[in-house]
RNA sequence: GGGGACGUAGCUCAGUUUGGUUAGAGCGCUGCCCUGUCACGGCAGAGGUCGCGGGUUCGAGCCCCGUCGUCCCCGCCA
């Protein structure tokens, strides 16, 4: 069909904000075509924009040109009509939409666009093929979930700017293009061009970079930063995420964990939702112990201590090792599973942690009537809850003995509780319409979107958790030496510093981690600040001055100059955004996100390049056939 | 690198258990009809390399092997 042009035609109004009040009005409003329905002389239009819908009525007799390009026009075509808004009929009102009272009688209607058909169409919320939904990224993102979703992110990042501005933060960019650092995750690299076979990195987090302008005097930095990590996605991870990044001088922890609290509870009420504080607080031990994780998920029962359950006869027939955690874990009113809904959970479970499971509880009664009922009674199981124990397996090549020091837990014993707590969560997800712990938070998020002036209770939606006394160092059992379990600025905290050299294990850091219902959302720590105490971090670690000096020469030529003490924080933005959206994944809150293959289905990245451009940048690629 | 789920019409799915006629449904799409619908309705119609390749078989959407893609998890992510 022939287009019109939009000439100096003004839009006037937004579809979904049109009430009674505006009757009589005369209006432009500019959208999409979400549904025609064509009844011969009459014709309805709901015209779409990014705030609502709103009823086109274009009549035969008294718009004739308009009504015969009404016949034409098809969903998602994009459309100017031009009308009055007068009140519905009594018999003719919507109840269900906000704009249900009125309707626009057109007196002119303008195709500003046609459309080839699309895979889906955006008034359909059935649509779950992410193929297509990222192929046509542009489509899926006029649903109005998606267009929720990025309101609301943009929200939120608004409130934490202001709410971190109030404070005393100042937003300050740091580089894109930097230096590649060996540790932690794999670096995306940038080819330099005017240096041949040299290359930059693109950041893991500002990090060295927001500790210098501590060194430099800025007391309060923070920034909405991007990172990026080449690592395996995941529903919680992509390789470019958003942190509120931050970091501040002469604070203690305590400083840290006031401020965050103050910006996430600005942040979920931008949400509509009241988070209370201050948030509480578990050692990175109890939380292993009691959850297997350390970003647990407080909406369901933890794992308990199961091992006084049994005589040590029945621990060897059952070869479980008596050395090792005895946990039981419970999904509530999960009911009792037929043997093969119990096997076809057994993927689930990770064999390779050293642990093994009983889900068996008939038969393990069979055998052990007093054991099986003792359990249940431990775990608070009532009949129709769902208990597993979770032990370890003595025929594990590390001996439960081989990692273990006195005063903190083992690689063995965390192993085993984090195939525990890993199981949990999993069964959790599986399960989740029988136990119904999560409805809570979905119901909260959905109230929440309908904005109504009051905040929303979020205490038993939102769980969050400032985990602390994490270890300083890790064993590593192949190597035989203690590797630092953080980056290597992390301080220890101050009363366990004599015991550097001395006792290695039981040296906490003074770094802390931020979990809310399953998810970390933020990790951070107090910096070293002095020198004598980086060079001691550096020999308990065996890193000796020169591979120091190559590895972070900058920083530790910085941090001769003055620096005050100072410690940070940074939290994952999409991660907030998704929980409070009530998202599954990150996809769903970030515009154009990578497959699980790293692949951006919409824009076709990554791909090979010219011979030009490698050439330019000094590059030859060698495929490994 | 490893484990698991999925892949049938544009979309959502049934059919795969136990191989057997021309592979179905709803929505969407196309045409016609319709002045009060709002998931409009009515009539008619089009639309399928059953992800791809190979194998078994008289015969494969269904069985076997391989492979690709999407999702979830482990490893990895200081």
């Amino acid at each position: 069909m022939s287009l019109d042009f939009l000439g100096n035609l003004e839009r006037t109004h937004l579809c979904g904000t049109l009430r009674a009040a505006e009757a009589g009005k005369h209006v432009v409003l500019m959208g999409w075509v979400n549904r025609r329905r064509d009844h011969g002389n009459l014709i309805f239009l709901d015209l779409r924009d990014r705030t609502g819908i709103a009823q086109v009525v274009l009549d035969a007799e008294l718009c004739p040109e308009g009504h015969r390009k009404g016949e034409q026009v098809r969903p998602e075509y994009v459309v100017a009509a031009v009308g009055k808004v007068r009140l519905r009929d009594k018999d003719a009102i919507n109840p269900k939409m906000p704009t249900g009272e009125i309707e626009i009688e057109a007196t002119d209607l303008r195709v500003l666009n046609d459309t080839r058909l699309a895979p889906f169409s955006p008034s359909d919320d059935a649509i779950q093929n992410e193929e297509v939904r990222l192929k046509y990224r542009y489509v899926d993102l006029r649903r109005a979930e998606m267009q929720q979703n990025f309101r609301l992110r943009h929200d939120i990042t608004l409130a934490i700017r202001d709410n971190l501005s109030q404070q005393g933060f100042l937003e300050i960019e740091t580089p894109i293009l930097t230096k590649s650092t060996p540790e932690g995750a794999r670096d995306f690299l940038v080819p330099s061009r005017v240096h041949p076979g040299e290359f930059y990195a693109l950041p893991q987090s500002p990090q060295i970079f927001k500790q210098i302008l501590m060194i430099s005097g800025f007391d309060r930095y923070f920034q909405i930063a991007r990172c990026f990590r080449d690592e395996d996605l995941r529903a919680d991870r992509q390789l470019e995420f958003t942190q509120v990044d931050l970091e501040m001088s002469f604070p203690r922890q305590e400083t840290v964990f006031g401020v965050v609290e103050q910006f996430m509870k600005a942040a979920f009420a931008a949400a509509g939702v009241e988070l209370p504080v201050p948030f509480p607080r578990i050692s990175y031990d109890e939380s292993m112990r009691q959850f297997g994780t350390d970003k647990p998920d407080l909406r369901l029962p933890g794992l308990t201590d199961v091992h006084s359950a049994f005589t040590s006869e029945a621990l060897a027939t059952l070869q479980v090792d008596p050395a090792l955690p005895i946990v039981a874990l419970r999904i509530p009113k999960v009911g009792e599973l037929s043997r093969k809904e119990r096997e076809d959970n057994h993927p689930l479970f990770d064999l390779k942690k050293g642990a093994k499971f009983i889900d068996d509880f008939k038969r393990l009664a069979k055998s052990f009537p007093e054991a099986a009922a003792k359990v249940r009674e431990l775990a608070g199981a009532a009949d129709e809850d769902f208990v597993i124990i979770v032990a370890g397996d003595p025929a594990h090549h590390i001996k439960a003995s081989d990692t273990k020091f006195p005063g903190r837990l083992s690689e063995r014993e965390i192993n085993v509780y984090a195939a525990a707590g890993n199981f949990r969560a999993e069964l959790a997800k599986k399960y989740a319409e029988r136990h119904g712990a999560f409805r809570i938070t979905d119901e909260v998020v959905q109230n929440a979107r309908a904005r109504s002036a009051a905040l929303i209770d979020g205490s038993q939606a939102f769980h969050p958790m400032w985990l602390t006394d994490f270890p300083m160092f890790e064993y590593d059992l192949a190597a035989g030496k203690w590797v630092p379990a953080h980056h290597p600025f992390t301080a220890p905290i101050e009363a366990d510093m004599p015991n550097l050299v001395s006792d290695p294990a039981s040296v906490r850091a003074n770094c802390y981690d931020l979990a809310m219902n399953g998810l970390e959302l933020g990790s951070g720590s107090i910096r070293i600040h002095r020198k004598d105490v980086q060079q001691q971090i550096f020999a308990s670690l065996g890193i000796t001055e020169q591979e120091a000096k190559a590895r972070f020469g900058f920083f530790l030529d910085a941090l001769e100059y003055g620096t005050p003490p100072h410690g940070g924080i940074a939290l994952g933005l999409d991660r907030i955004v998704m929980l409070l959206a009530g998202a599954a994944n990150l996809r769903e809150v970030i515009a154009f996100p990578k497959t699980a293959k790293a692949i951006d289905l919409m824009a076709e990245a990554p791909t090979p390049v010219s011979e030009q451009q490698l050439k330019e940048l000094h590059i030859r690629v060698a495929l490994k056939s």
